[in-house]
Order: structure tokens, then C-alpha cells, then sequence
DNA sequence: CCGACTTTTCAGAAATTACTGAACAGTCAG
DNA sequence: CTGACTGTTCAGTAATTTCTGAAAAGTCGG
């Protein structure tokens, strides 16, 4: 009887659950280590009910400086989170989360165990073999270097199952 | 002829190269998200030729306050990096990396890749079948899973490796 | 090529975070 | 139990980071 109310009464509460969910999820990228700005504009991406979303867009969803959303775009597409689209006669910039995002922001954890690895065998090479920083450089080292040979075959494993 | 004299100089250089070694390190690890101060003092326990370290000794090496020589302690002990010793008779406080203290800053992650799944499936709770937002948390949601589900069997064959 | 609209850049303001220093608490030798 | 020494806590400050607002640059239709 009052089916169309109480649709129309339950979308409104979707969307501010929704909204709610999103801002959430940019928290929890937050506490990832994630920029503040940068975690919210990657939740919009998420949560929007369009196929893509323009700066302007983002910038009145957080009510936020279209400066502070250009930055958070740039660090976005820079890590491979987002992709501009080919123009569909807009004049505006169209972006849409990626595919294969998530694997992307795993995958660039990749340089840091490189640079860990790295930093690990700097040490090696000038500390003594009987040095007790000698052992622990070594162990450090060990593990790294186990990680960084794993992490190619867990992603093939992941694009094996999803694709 | 000049074996012993070469090796005092020779032992000197290093001194400084780890200690320049240890620095670079503590940036590395600050780039990859850990606070400064315990990020140096993380390097510290690396890099120290003692077997063990304490709160008075890591300030003076860094020229820090107590203070923050003591939350850096605190943060590293509670994420189990470091262990307290069994006290050797002094009045002071001593500290080490534990043995398998990668691991367990990696295995940390998990509390992270657990949170993200937490928030898909949120996200994935308040979104309808034909919302576009829900097919992107459902991806997001499946890449964390596949994640969760294959981190303990990496670190499985770590300890079968190392061990 | 012009004019309208969008995005980017950047200096300065605001907010947050990290460190210090001093007072407090705990512990062990005597 | 006392005194001396080490570690912890916390308020205030210093430094860094983040955001804004406005000006500059870029882009596309006309």
C-alpha cells in the first residue's frame, strides 16, 4: 500500500548508511598510514553510484578545496588507484577506480621490502661476521628477501582466482 | 707492517658507516609509515654490537630525551619487536630485537588487510546487487579475503624455511 | 583565437603530531 | 626503611604536516 513511501524512506536511509560506510572505510585507511584527504576521495570512488566521478564532484561530497582534492587525485592515479577516462565529450576530467586496485596499493608495498632489503645488506657489508648486528642484519635480510620472492606468486595466485 | 694500526682505522671507518648505515635504515622504515623516534631506535637495537640494550644507552646514541627513548621502547615492545631480559643483576632496564621480530612486524599487517575486509563487507551490507558501488566492494572485499586467507601459510613456510 | 569553465599550483593558516623537560613512580643496595 | 638511580608520565612547546583560498595554467566549444 505505502510500498512507494517506504521505498523512497529506506533509499534515504541507504545513503546515509552509505555515506556513513564510507567514511569508515576512509578511517580505516587512515589508520593504514594513508593521507587524510587521499582516504576519503579513494572512499568516494568506492561509494558512488556512477561509473566515474569528476574533482568537482568529489569536492562537494567533502566539502573539501578543489585544491586538496586535485593532490589527493594525483596520489591516487601516481600509485595506480585510479584512472583518468577518455573524455565522453564532458569538458571535465573523468576518473574511476581501477580494476585491479587493491592488488596495486599491495603490490606497491613491493618497493618498501626492497628497501628493506636494501637497507639490510648495507649493514652486512660493514658490519663483522662475529658482530652480533652482523646476525640480526643477516636474519633481517633472510626475511625480506624470502617476502619479496613470495609476493610474485601470491599475486599470480590472486589474478589466477579472480580472473 | 702496519696491520694493527690500519685495522684501528679501518675500525673506526665502520663505526661511522654503521652508524650511518643504522640512520639510513630508520629512514627507510619512516617512510614506510613508523613513527621517527621509533624508527631510530628500532636501528639502534639492529646495529648495537652489545647483545642487549637499555633506555639510558639508546638516548645517549641518539641524543634523545628519556622520554621518547621510553615511548619508542614501549611502542616497539607492545608490537613484540623487542623483549625485556631477564634483569643480569643490574639496576637497569635491558632490551633486544627478538629473534623472529620481522615476522611479526609483518604479521601486524594482518590486523590492517582484517580491518579492510571489515569494511568492504560493511560497505557491501548497505549497497543494492545493481549499485555499482557494490560491485567494487565486492572486488575489494574478495582481494582482502584471498589475502587473509594466504598470509599464515606464507609465514608457514617461512618458519619451515628459516627454522 | 577568444571566452568560459575546470584543474593545478603554491603561499600562508590551521591543525595535528612529535619531542622535550621536569615532576613522579618504581626498584634495588645497603 | 632510606637513599640513589632508572624508567615513566604528562603538560607545554616545537616542528611538521595538511588544508584552504586565490591566482595561474590548461582545455575545449564556438
Amino acid at each position: 500500500m505505502f510500498d512507494i513511501l517506504s521505498t523512497v524512506e529506506a533509499q534515504a536511509t541507504d545513503r546515509h548508511q552509505q555515506w556513513r560506510a564510507a567514511e569508515r572505510l576512509a578511517l580505516t585507511l587512515i589508520e593504514g598510514g594513508m593521507q587524510r584527504m587521499t582516504a576519503r576521495t579513494l572512499a568516494v570512488f568506492l561509494f558512488t553510484d556512477q561509473d566515474s566521478v569528476t574533482a568537482g564532484e568529489i569536492a562537494d561530497r567533502l566539502e573539501a578545496s578543489a585544491g586538496s582534492i586535485s593532490a589527493a587525485i594525483k596520489s591516487l592515479a601516481t600509485v595506480g588507484l585510479i584512472e583518468r577516462l577518455p573524455a565522453p565529450g564532458s569538458r571535465r576530467e573523468h576518473y574511476r577506480l581501477r580494476d585491479d586496485a587493491w592488488a596495486t596499493l599491495f603490490t606497491s608495498q613491493n618497493t618498501v621490502i626492497a628497501a628493506m632489503l636494501q637497507a639490510a645488506a648495507a649493514g652486512l657489508a660493514v658490519t663483522d661476521e662475529g658482530d652480533p648486528a652482523h646476525r640480526r642484519l643477516a636474519q633481517m635480510h633472510a626475511f625480506y628477501d624470502f617476502l619479496l620472492g613470495e609476493l610474485p606468486a601470491l599475486l599470480r595466485r590472486w589474478h589466477q582466482q579472480s580472473g
